[in-house]
DNA sequence: TATAAATGATACTAAATTAGTATCAGTTGA
DNA sequence: TCAACTGATACTAATTTAGTATCATTTATA
């Protein structure tokens, strides 16, 4: 069972290093060889970012995307919801029949109030707040136990 | 983006079913119609929850399913485990790759923290419990407020 | 003892989602 | 003019999820 998709992780992870180069253009082309995100691919992660307004664009050479937002703006929910739509741990059966036998309806009082929870979550870790991660990984502020990194 | 599968969710309707009938011997084709469950994909179902053990059958006339276990001792995380494999937010890349950099890392980071959370919560909700609330719902003790329900 | 009502086992199909590839047009800076 | 970019979008492949079908065997009972 995986939650995440590729588009998500992905899109983290080009917005992650759009947030530590701001201010400046930077290739798909580069973000692609720098995170191993197949190029076309993460083209079109770009393109809906772009269309979310998370980024900008500029065409031509010397062209690329820029984060146009506060990287401490940017939470991972608002990312999720953009490549998987909202976060529900089950298909939401209420409008269709409202919650038409008990046994359903017991069941997806616990599932809503840990789906929650997990929206919660995701609404608390901004692309900010990675980037302040990864600086204290860089300066060893951080131990291997809870991060385990092997240097590019 | 759904996280349960009808795989589970049949499953755990199934499961109250047999909770309410403990110690008789409940047809697939009873709690197909009662359910409202594609009879094959539920026989399916409850050949995997005997085959790990929830339940035993009897096969023949007036043969059927029946719960195998202490209704309080039936985890949703061990059935959802069962259809659905190990409940893992972000798929993996730590062992292929040694979590080979550093963005990847601390995103991870904050994921398995979540993820732990998630398993903690549906390690806490057993059939036993559910069953619980389907009697607290049925004796009226819990308002329309949180659970609504339409009666069968 | 025939039969209807059950499960056991397993193969198959269909639909949806996820992942990845390809192509062509237009923009821009040197 | 040309190389390095993005815009838009169509296409394919792989995987997962959902559902269907079939045949064999067991069992209670009329």
């Amino acid at each position: 069972m995986r939650v995440l998709t590729k588009n998500t992780d992905y899109a983290v992870r080009a917005l992650l290093v759009l947030g530590a180069h701001e201010g400046e253009y930077v290739s798909a082309r580069k973000i692609s060889h720098e995170q191993g995100i197949p190029y076309q691919f993460l083209r079109r992660i770009l393109q809906d970012l772009c269309r979310h307004g998370l980024v900008h664009t500029k065409e031509g050479a010397h062209g690329g995307v820029m984060l146009d937002r506060e990287p401490e703006s940017i939470r991972i929910k608002e990312i999720i919801e953009i490549f998987q739509g909202k976060i529900e741990l089950s298909e939401c059966m209420f409008r269709k029949q409202l919650c038409s036998n008990r046994a359903n309806c017991v069941l997806r009082h616990e599932i809503l109030r840990i789906e929650q929870m997990v929206n919660r979550e995701f609404d608390g870790i901004t692309i900010g707040k990675l980037l302040g991660d990864l600086k204290a990984l860089d300066d060893g502020k951080i131990s291997g136990k809870s991060f385990v990194s092997v240097r590019q």
